[in-house]
DNA sequence: CCAAATTTACTA
DNA sequence: AGTAAATTTGGT
């Protein structure tokens, strides 16, 4: 007897390990380890899947397998050990991290439905509803207020039972073919008995009579103006046939891109390029710490040792942050690689998600380009793992499993035996400080091909400008280069940092702000629906005239959006072509690459945005970088926070002068002493990643110390309290004397959604328990999470301390 | 004392 | 999670 290990959708605690089902004598042959399976559970049927294949149980009362949902199976025998880890790892479920392992389509669907087996006994309001019908979906039946007492009663009088389906959501496209059913002389008779009225009939004839080859189905009724009724009506006089054929769906036009061959490698290209390769002969799972400024060249490197990787009949996993995997970056990829690549990111709809991945699935593809769960990539002999912008904040994802997808890339490459590259122009300090004890190999490409210098950074002191009297957000100095650069016909990249900033709504009367009543933070206005919203629920309102609190009409609001500073700059330079890009203009899809190809084109002198525009953008004629106030990012709450602000000003900058002509970087601050702007405007990633060191190890922060983030809500405040209280006095108790737990304290944003946050912060150097303790402590709350509403959130590493 | 409401236990 | 069984509640 065959016995299936069955991890099951039931995301609690109490299911989190494998239940046995005998596998039937039918399926004995191809069942595996890794396919998904409906399987019995309890009165209904639920998803789950196979991890392991056994002869016996140590339970006597299995039941068997109610049906395989795959053919081969979905996950592999490494990606089901990665994860158990991972799940291990972020203290989720094992279910949650096999889910995130898979496109989304491959989750189940679950359906209910009510068959009558009798249609003389049920009860007349039963017998009613169901309408003559056997079966209903149960949905159905609610929706027509059917009475479930009654229905229990005839369920268990046998009259009628109840069917639990699981379904897969995946849907494969299909493209119809038209094609002659008969020999080209009957088509050539029956034309002429056709009637003389049916005009496109006889079109559709004829047509095929020079063209009998199959023609798809759209294409046919485009060509001779048609519909569907006329090719249907022609199928029925069996003159024509339909003919089905699976596709994939292809987001790219393939055809559109360029092919290109390796350039020849700078010097410093070639030192960097030469050890990885070392690596991937000798089959080393090493971590490559690439650290090369803007424009050295990182990508030509990755493309030589992918290409390297695929010679050796291995396959390679790219991963990009999303805003970055934009399509001229999958083109670079597709150009160098053709069909051998696969993208995966957010903005492909799932069924074209489910298509790239089954291509990697089938085999039928070596590359893999994407975001943060390509990582997942269903590959059996990797060859190579990248990692571009390896310092980018969303290769951690922020729900569960909280996983970070370096981590996950060191553990595949481990398996693998296979390099790993981190790449990026300024590298997490943790990275840079690994590569400095040797845990990471550094490469170092501090010079930018071609020589084209990076250009100048200037620093404009907003106080100042308040000084003298200039109350705008632009600086006299900024105007002055903005104007010289229309007049030369040149463009500007003008840069406004938001996060930290708001457009909240203020009574100048007595001060009330407007704030969102289940959350405890500012509503923001916005413009385009002269609408109040809440970022963190979906909390809005129409934009009021008077005041809430005083029913003064002195509203105003305050805080800089890209529409108040496009309006400004209006003002001051009617003169100037703006586009403006923020999430209000780019909301649609498309909407993105058809701005940036208008700038591209020069219909405009100005490009105005949020952060979306400090990545990847590469235009040759802009000259000048303006970046209006990056003050509000310093002082994000966060230890974070100069970092981030030494990484976002080096990646502005990055975005002028790339080519001939040459550039300019502009940056108006308040704070022109703080270090991190000091530092970037010289480009000195080494004097930054000193000093930074210094103040990460004066407040016991990473680098030199881990850190947890355990938050904990409720919609009550005392509960709240007191639970994340007892919660700091358990691991007080539990963990080492070295580590240091911080709190209670109030979350950043203390109320969303009506539930109360607070949370405890671990910082540790070496809590091998940790893990372990923190999951008895969520068993100890097991019942208040299950009943009462409580949720603690564990994240190793965070990225957001919110 | 019964039925409804709420809690608890369990899924192989 | 979702269900059935067990227990409490609360109204007569």
């Amino acid at each position: 007897m065959k016995v299936a290990k069955v991890i099951v959708d039931v995301p609690t605690s109490q299911t989190n390990h494998t239940f046995d089902y005998i596998i039937p004598a039918d399926y004995e042959e191809f069942a595996q380890k890794g396919m998904r399976v409906s399987v019995p559970f309890g009165p209904r049927k639920v998803m789950g899947f196979i991890v392991d294949i056994t002869n016996d149980s140590d339970f006597d009362q299995l039941k068997p397998i109610d049906q395989m949902m795959d053919i081969t199976p979905v996950l592999t025998e490494e990606l089901i050990q990665v994860g158990i880890w991972l799940a291990e790892q972020t203290v989720s479920f094992y279910i949650q991290a096999f889910q995130a392992m898979l496109p989304q389509v491959l989750k189940a669907k679950y359906k209910k439905e009510i068959e009558a087996l009798t249609d003389v006994e049920l009860s007349p309001q039963i017998q009613q509803l169901l309408d003559g019908r056997a079966v209903m979906d149960f949905e159905e039946f609610e929706q027509r207020k059917g009475n479930y007492q009654a229905l229990l009663k005839e369920i268990k009088a046998g009259h009628v039972k109840m069917n639990y389906k699981v379904q897969s959501k995946e849907t494969k496209k299909r493209l119809v073919f038209i094609e002659p059913n008969v020999e080209p002389y009957l088509i050539e008779e029956a034309l002429v008995d056709m009637k003389s009225n049916a005009k496109k009939q006889r079109a559709i004839l004829e047509y095929f009579i020079t063209h009998p080859e199959p023609i798809e189905q759209r294409l046919l009724m485009e060509k001779l103006n048609t519909t569907t009724s006329t090719v249907k009506s022609l199928i029925q006089k069996h003159l024509l046939r339909k003919k089905e054929q699976l596709v994939y769906r292809n987001p790219y036009d393939d055809d559109a891109i360029q092919p290109t061959s390796p350039l020849p490698l700078s010097t410093q290209q070639q030192q960097a390029i030469e050890p990885v390769n070392e690596a991937v002969d000798r089959e080393n799972h090493h971590v490559f710490l690439l650290h090369g400024v803007t424009g050295s060249g990182k990508t030509e490197v990755y493309l030589q040792a992918i290409e390297k990787v695929l010679m050796k009949g291995q396959e390679a996993i790219v991963l990009v942050p999303e805003i970055a995997l934009t399509p001229q970056m999958v083109h670079r990829f597709k150009g160098r690689f053709g069909s051998d690549v696969a993208a995966l990111h957010s903005a492909l709809s799932p069924g074209e998600k489910f298509d790239e991945w089954t291509k990697i699935h089938n085999n039928e593809v070596k590359v893999v380009v994407g975001a943060r769960s390509a990582i997942f990539a269903p590959f059996e002999n990797i060859g190579i793992i990248i990692i571009d912008e390896e310092h980018e904040t969303s290769y951690k994802q922020d729900e569960q499993p909280r996983y970070h997808a370096r981590e996950v890339a060191k553990k595949r490459a481990e398996f693998h035996q296979c390099p790993v590259i981190l790449g990026s122009a300024t590298p997490l300090l943790e990275s840079y400080a690994r590569a400095q004890r040797g845990v990471y190999q550094l490469l170092e490409m501090p010079e930018r091909m071609n020589d084209v210098p990076m250009p100048p950074v200037e620093l404009v002191d907003l106080r100042d400008e308040l000084h003298a009297g200039n109350r705008t957000m632009f600086s006299r100095k900024l105007l002055d280069e903005i104007r010289d650069r229309i007049q030369r016909n040149e463009q500007i990249v003008l840069f406004l940092n938001r996060r930290g900033y708001s457009t909240f709504v203020m009574c100048r009367e007595c001060g009330d702000v407007m704030k969102c009543p289940n959350c405890d933070i500012a509503l923001t206005y916005h413009k385009s629906h002269h609408q109040l919203k809440c970022h963190y629920c979906d909390y809005h309102i129409a934009m009021v005239s008077e005041c809430q609190a005083c029913g003064s009409d002195t509203i105003r609001y305050f805080g800089t959006g890209t529409q108040k500073v496009e309006e400004s700059l209006k003002e001051v330079l009617p003169e100037a072509g703006i586009i403006r890009m923020d999430v209000d203009t780019t909301r649609r899809k498309g909407a993105h690459e058809k701005l940036l190809d208008r700038f591209g084109q020069k219909k405009a002198d100005i490009l105005l945005g949020t952060q979306m525009i400090a990545k990847g953008l590469d235009f040759e004629n802009v000259t000048l970088v303006g970046v209006l106030a990056v003050d509000a990012m310093l002082h994000i709450p966060d230890f974070r926070s100069a970092e981030k602000t030494f990484q976002l000003l080096t990646q502005v900058s990055g975005r002028a002068g790339r080519h001939q002509l040459p550039g300019k970087v502009i940056i108006q601050t308040y704070s022109p002493e703080h270090y991190s702007i000091q530092l970037a405007s010289q480009y000195d990633y080494q004097s930054f990643f000193q000093q930074e060191m210094q103040t990460r190890k004066a407040f016991h922060y990473p680098p030199y110390y881990f850190l947890s983030l355990l938050t904990v809500s409720h919609p009550n405040q005392v509960k709240v309290m007191e639970v994340t209280k007892m919660i700091r006095k358990l691991l007080g108790k539990h963990l080492s004397d070295q580590a240091t737990i911080l709190g209670p304290t109030p979350s950043p944003i203390v109320r969303i959604n009506n539930r109360y946050r607070y949370q405890c912060m671990i910082k540790y150097r070496h809590e091998p328990n940790q893990r372990m303790i923190i999951r008895k402590i969520l068993q100890h709350y097991h019942e208040e999470i299950q009943q009462h509403d409580l949720r603690i959130q564990v994240d190793f590493e965070p990225y957001q301390l919110m």
